[in-house]
DNA sequence: TTCGAATAGTTGTTTAACTAACTATATGCC
DNA sequence: GGCATATAGTTAGTTAAACAACTATTCGAA
């Protein structure tokens, strides 16, 4: 198989991945205007934490592709917003385990919402087995580079 | 058409870039090896510039997809490596047209090569054809959000 | 021709990513 | 049991993005 599938030229987009910044500045606006303050990164936070909470920062920085003094600080500042708790393992003390207030379960379904909106938005016009296919590429190119 | 292609749960890593944000990792670690002294962000102001320079900063804005503070600071980046130069328009005093230095020129050659090496083994295993797809769907996303 | 609007760029502030260096706790091997 | 190592998390410093507010210059229309 051709290993050079791109020629000179054609690397700007894929490298800078403007596909997804448009996409989260969408979402950042229609969180602005609903009168939800959440940055897109606190917002991806708070997703898997409506999956499960009571995680431990590692298991966010796994589920959220980022190290850990970024999660330090995203956590930091929901901490502020009051819309997680830090609690220390009993079992490992050298955990915090991140708790939602109530405040933050009452966000998950506003801001779902308004993702999957942003979400149909982009993808007006684009044929269902294409954005199958583009899910799955994206997926290897992860998994290729992890 | 159905216009509700992504159920729950599928959103997080299309919002959030996840495999744009692997391939840039990927290509600031190759940078570093390589001694490039140039973050991303900075590469990608080059790249332009390759193409072509004598070029505003609002013309970088646009070709970057970055709003005028960014360039600004890009910019200001790039002088202190000493990567670029400002000189005012003589048609048009508000303009700074950027132009390259000898030194940024001669990292044009071997930062191509980490990027479409990176780009390459980000894409192993994709079939052209899909890869083909993929920038078309990502193409419309960013179209339809603009 | 002049005055209001548009355009080009800068500065300040907040949030976040990445690296490196650090503390504290836990684990495992001898 | 004690010490090296690994793991969980924090702190500090640099770079960058987004937004708002700002200056300087140009354009355009009455």
């Amino acid at each position: 198989m051709p290993n050079n599938q791109f020629k000179k030229g054609e690397l700007y987009s894929f490298i800078t991945g403007k596909a997804s910044t448009a996409i989260a500045r969408r979402l950042q606006k229609k969180f602005n205007s609903a009168q939800l303050n959440l940055t897109i990164e606190q917002w991806s936070v708070l997703y898997h934490l409506w999956k499960e909470d009571g995680i431990s920062q590692q298991e966010l920085c796994n589920a959220t592709f980022r190290d850990k003094p970024s999660i330090t600080r995203l956590v930091d500042n929901l901490e502020k917003l009051k819309l997680v708790k830090r609690v220390a393992s009993k079992e490992d003390r050298r955990m915090n385990m991140i708790y939602l207030t109530p405040e933050a379960r009452k966000m998950q379904e506003a801001s779902m919402e308004l993702a999957e909106e942003t979400l149909n938005e982009a993808l007006t016009g684009v044929p269902a087995d294409q954005v199958e296919i583009c899910k799955a590429v994206l997926q290897i190119v992860y998994d290729n580079l992890k």
